[in-house]
DNA sequence: AACGAAGTACTACAATCCGTAGTATTACAC
DNA sequence: GTGTAATACTACGGATTGTAGTACTTCGTT
């Protein structure tokens, strides 16, 4: 089952991980428990068994370092934020991209400031892409 | 357990079974049933069973007519896709919409005339808000 | 060379969810 | 009343998640 691309598809203490391991950059298991702050904090090998499981689901990989593992992100954040929202887009909305940013429009109270925002973006990328249409 | 309200959170069949309802804009247990092809078609009481849990879990009503039931959903297509963005949102972007829209313009191939679509998009929504700054 | 500490590997298990459907029961048509 | 179609109730296997124990390895220290 090395499939799970999306971050949503994630269990609740499998996303704080792979949160816990990006902020970190890369991380042993301790320093990842370390910086979990759940109420009981889960047995080291809690976390353990987690990681293993999110490496063999793809997320993470690891290196051996002194004595234990260093483990890190297969992607950054951002790509698997990207995929999530790739798959989210093909799910929920038919794979148009427009159509989400029209329910984003309709939907979500969002200010003057961050319409003109988004309008830089635009802009942005136009100047990116080297077309002015 | 009444409270799924993103349809990424439903199983593959639950999702197809709402789909059906969606276009059907109501329907009964069999005219679901008929509408999903599936390899080997379901039996009538698997579809059953799994409309009335969507029904426990709040996505469909039903009342009676004639000898059966016919199902309502409870929200329109449109609505759940704005409470999947919703918590979508918040579940991979931390609530920030405009983090969702620079990860949109980053990743996917928009056409020159979806920028302009999405512009456009943004100054009809300016114009209802009656707001043009 | 033996011991202890720290870490990993492997295994297990309860809860939950999903798909799946059987069986029992009800209600209407004839 | 008999049969048919529908619903209600119950069950169950597989998968996933969180949870962790136990056994094994490895390395530093004595």
């Amino acid at each position: 089952m090395v499939g799970r691309v999306s971050i949503d598809e994630l269990g609740e203490l499998q996303k704080a991980v792979m949160e816990s391991v990006w902020e970190l950059g890369e991380g042993t298991v301790q320093q990842v428990r370390d910086r979990l702050d759940r109420k009981p904090p889960p047995a080291y090998t809690t976390i353990l068994s987690v990681m293993q499981k999110l490496e063999k689901a793809g997320w993470l990989s690891h290196r051996p370092e002194g004595r234990s593992y260093v483990y890190v992100p297969t992607r950054s954040r951002d790509e698997a934020g990207s995929s999530t929202l790739r798959t989210f887009i093909e799910r929920v909305f038919g794979g148009d991209p427009l159509l989400l940013f029209q329910r984003l429009l309709d939907d979500k109270e969002l200010s003057e400031r961050e319409l003109s925002e988004i309008r830089r973006m635009i802009d942005q990328k136009r100047r990116e892409e080297g077309r002015h249409g």
